[in-house]
DNA sequence: ATGGTTCCATACAACCCTGTACGGAAAGGT
DNA sequence: ACCTTTCCGTACAGGGTTGTATGGAACCAT
């Protein structure tokens, strides 16, 4: 179960030796459970892949205006529990050393944008700018988290309305805005009590 | 010389052994050149810091106008004898086992957001719109490495317009479209006789 | 209690990588 | 000619990692 753990230190990190060290157990014991390290690692890509791109092609799908939709993407990207852009980022260098996961993870991409274009869609805009906004938006997702950047809660919240704006164009209704701030805050209470 | 080839498949790969059988000597010639490996290693970190950061901080600061600085943005990332993608995403990477490479990261990125951010303030934003557009800007460049997309030279340049209106909100004036497009035509006829 | 299943520990051989010591060949200066 | 510098090859010791073989302890069923 330290697996994804290791993951996150990078996918050379992961070594059955400091696999069997984590879990205070010797190697003997791994080669039970696996047949080898390649067993392990097809387990690692399943995982990824029934976790991260469900929850946020969801998102984008189940709303029901363009709104609801960015926000409940900015809610799925926050929440920790449903998706983990740390073992985004791990299976994406991954990837460069990897065919066989590079092309998963082709396939992860091409998935969700495509649920954000249709999103865009469905708000009116036209098929090429509903396209490059999906992208944009997909794009700036990825690269907060490439950058790792820690910022203390309130000031990610303060820039709420202005990334709004960036990626539709338009501006975000204040009452919208008042009830997803009001959400995310008791989120994040019962979320202190578990990390 | 090999060695950023080296980088490219990921810092892990960076062996002596493997740097000496490409260069088609023995290991004991690497250690006349160098201390040992963390010496290589420092002297990529330098070769790295003076190479990609300058060329779009140049970009952005050079420019007289907003449209200027972002198509000049999109020059320096498309020249890849200017801006190496490839290089920036090895070096992310890397970033998350070294806290030395990881600090070298923050500040790169921190310096190119700014860099970004007088462009767009310079062109009227008001300051938090204009460092929100020069994250979503950044970020959504990284991402777009990152993901490691490949589309034809024709339909990247189509899209054009429609990453211009989705970075500044504005259209982007017909004219300079057309000059952009000119000019870059040629600079492939050049990079594809050193390809 | 006997046997089987599950899970883990120990021990071993093989491979890869690092760093150092030493030796040698080629080239240039005096 | 001699000596130095530059660059590279060879050899060795040490450590890390993988995969396999084998045995043992705990648990459950009959």
């Amino acid at each position: 179960m330290g697996l994804k753990l290791l993951v996150e230190e990078g996918i050379d990190a992961v070594k059955i030796t400091r696999l069997a060290d984590g879990l205070k157990v010797t190697r003997g014991s791994f080669y039970w459970h696996f047949k080898d390290r390649a067993d392990l690692l097809s387990e690692l890509i399943a995982r990824w892949e029934n976790r991260n791109t469900g929850v946020v092609v969801a998102a984008a799908e189940e709303a029901s205006s363009l709104a609801e939709g960015i926000l409940s993407l900015f809610d799925a990207w926050l929440d920790g529990e449903r998706f983990d852009p740390r073992l985004d980022s791990a299976m994406r260098d991954w990837a460069r050393q990897s065919p066989e996961v590079k092309f998963a993870v082709a396939r992860a991409d091409d998935l969700r944008v495509t649920a954000f274009t249709g999103l865009f869609e469905r708000a009116g805009f036209e098929a090429t700018e509903a396209f490059i906004r999906a992208r944009v938006l997909y794009f700036a997702q990825v690269g907060y988290y490439a950058l790792d950047i820690s910022e203390p809660t309130e000031r990610r919240f303060s820039y709420l309305e202005a990334y709004y704006k960036g990626f539709t164009g338009k501006d975000l209704d204040p009452h919208l805005a008042e009830t997803y701030r009001a959400r995310r805050a008791g989120d994040f209470d019962r979320e202190s009590w578990r990390t």
